[in-house]
DNA sequence: TTTGTTGATGTAACCGGTTACATCACTCCA
DNA sequence: TGGAGTGATGTAACCGGTTACATCAACAAA
């Protein structure tokens, strides 16, 4: 592996005149450099990014801890984060934790010493867990972090406005008997929504203990839900998934059973991933705007690292409805992420 | 920020045996051990990985540099190197070429020294280019890679084969006039399967200039392609594109003119995206094997790691043909990726 | 008591870069 | 001609770890 001093000595200069040439310093006589340049050339030299940032004590890289790198979600949490950072001309080291919280904690370890700063999503960790894991030097930025924990900065979506917007939706469609299918125990996104879902409901219909089934935000999971309320012949006109890939699964059953969703039954889901745009029926679901979240939270990291007096803000985003055909009963009008429902805002 | 010799000198010892009792050397005495770690994380110490490193001359990370981060397809092949790669316990570098030759080769430069082998997917690339920028000393494993290069191991899918097979089975649905949707100039991808598909339809149909659309992957080229094909009244009964979002493109677009996909008109694609199954009609694919093929080609690489004596395989990878009703107009039985068309093997 | 052996611990070099500071040659001006 | 000032270049320390080798104490055997 050919180093800067094997450069250095081909081109018949000391080490930190090749570093410096290499780096563009204008302290290089034009004659040297154009000797040096050559050499690296010749040599194919690469410089080593690792020893290189233990002295710039900066990499040039940030880091980011995600539950998964599996679905629509991640890719297009990951093509929002990749866009500003790689308008920063920085790279990118993933971390997948596996829904473990304990491998949330290595993750984060392992990340010292080759991040400049970490972005960071564990919607079921405790925060006691994470905020030991999070070394106090290195700038971090929380997705979806519900815990608003003063000093450390977050960028999220309002999952229970969202939640009660599309319940009001439901509601003004006509739909009375509106069952929650929620994502995985523990979950502080699902949570919250179901929060939501329950609140607008009481609000609107007065109704105080609504069906709520499990589900785990797998599309099997939607799908064995759709088969219960089914199977139990249970009173529901309407069904809200906590998530998407479980209304597309709760779809394929009621649509199995020759039930017309969106017609028969509505249906909504949340987080508008592509797919939601493509099924049949196209979904009705809350855009939650995934790849902004990333971008926000990424541009915030980057500012952060440049400048650690920065205030830390959260950021809350507003997801947006989307209406589409999976639950328009009487004739509501369809629309697709044209109407802002919430505020959205900054508390720092 | 907290190191090694601040854990060494509140322990009471040198900054050697620190190391070792943190490494989990047995030379160390277990109540210097115990004193040294109750040290270490009462300054909550982490190791920094960048210095780690630069010693042990291992990164126990791997980078990938991809034409592009967004999509299904990327999604998928994500997930299965992340899978194997998570298995070792090693972390992953990812890097965005954007789809710019240019950009490959600093991605792969920025890659020294933080990983230490490379997986790299560049459809589109000149093989001058990357070997050019590939460094000799550090293994690599190349994805869908079509020149095959001695010393070199690659992973890919044969593309030829499953177009003619896709061909084929159109021609066998009874389907005659049929159309193909390439992908963007100088993609490999598009370009094989242009190929296998020109080559089956002389071979069944005796066509020797069949419609070729010009495409770039994307949903809106696939509307286009199609829209094209309506106006022009154009004898087409059947439209084969190089990607599954043409495909998508298509089908929309056709749907709108009152035609019946896989009725009226047939319609397939390539890659077996997530989406696939769930658009409506459901999409006739060749199932690209995506996942696998990150699994194949981390595998390859972590065995090339640990030892480069390896041979240096090129392995195929069969795509399977997924029957599903958007081409299937006499009748044909539908099957979800039960048959095995193609024999894969190893180049060695 | 002396010597050899063993195992724990410390010293210092090293990994591959960057950079503060020293050095040196050269120009300019008194 | 000599001294100050300037800019290119070299020397060596440093970043934060690991580890070869030296050292040293304890103990067993002669």
């Amino acid at each position: 592996m050919v180093t800067i001093r094997d450069v250095a000595r081909e081109a018949g200069v000391s080490v930190a005149s090749a570093s410096r040439a290499l780096n563009g310093h204008d302290n290089v006589t034009p004659a040297t450099r154009a000797r040096i340049e050559a050499a690296a050339k010749q040599l194919r030299y690469v410089p080593h990014s690792g020893a290189r940032s233990l002295t710039r004590r900066q990499t040039d890289s940030i880091g980011v801890v995600l539950p998964d790198l599996f679905g629509e979600f991640f890719s297009e949490l990951i093509r929002g984060i990749d866009r500003v950072v790689h308008a920063h001309g920085l790279q990118l080291l993933l971390s997948n934790m596996h829904g473990n919280p304990h491998e949330a904690t290595s993750a984060v370890r392992a990340m010292r010493g080759r991040v400049d700063g970490l972005l960071v999503m564990t919607p079921d960790l405790q925060r006691e867990y994470l905020f030991d894991a999070l070394n106090p030097g290195l700038p971090a930025v929380l997705l979806n972090c519900h815990d608003r924990a003063p000093g450390i900065a977050s960028v999220g979506i309002d999952n229970q406005a969202g939640a009660r917007a599309m319940t009001d939706y439901l509601v003004a469609c006509g739909y009375r008997r509106i069952a929650f299918v929620s994502g995985p125990r523990d979950n502080r996104d699902s949570e919250a929504r179901r929060r939501g879902f329950v609140e607008a409901l009481q609000g609107s219909t007065g109704e105080r203990h609504p069906l709520i089934m499990p589900g785990d935000y797998s599309e099997a999971s939607g799908a064995e839900a759709a088969r219960l309320i089914l199977a139990g012949r249970l009173p529901v006109d309407a069904i809200f998934c906590a998530n998407d890939m479980m209304a597309i699964g709760c779809c394929g059953v009621l649509a199995d059973a020759g039930l017309t969703v969106g017609k028969d039954i509505g249906v909504a889901g949340f987080d508008d991933i592509p797919i939601a745009h493509y099924a049949a029926p196209a979904l009705t679901t809350m855009n939650g705007r995934i790849a902004e979240l990333g971008e926000t939270a990424a541009a915030m990291l980057i500012r952060l690292i440049a400048d650690p007096a920065q205030p830390r803000d959260a950021i809350v985003l507003a997801p947006e409805l989307v209406a589409r055909q999976s639950a328009a009963r009487h004739g509501a009008p369809l629309f697709d992420r044209t109407q802002t429902v919430l505020k959205e805002g900054i508390l720092s």
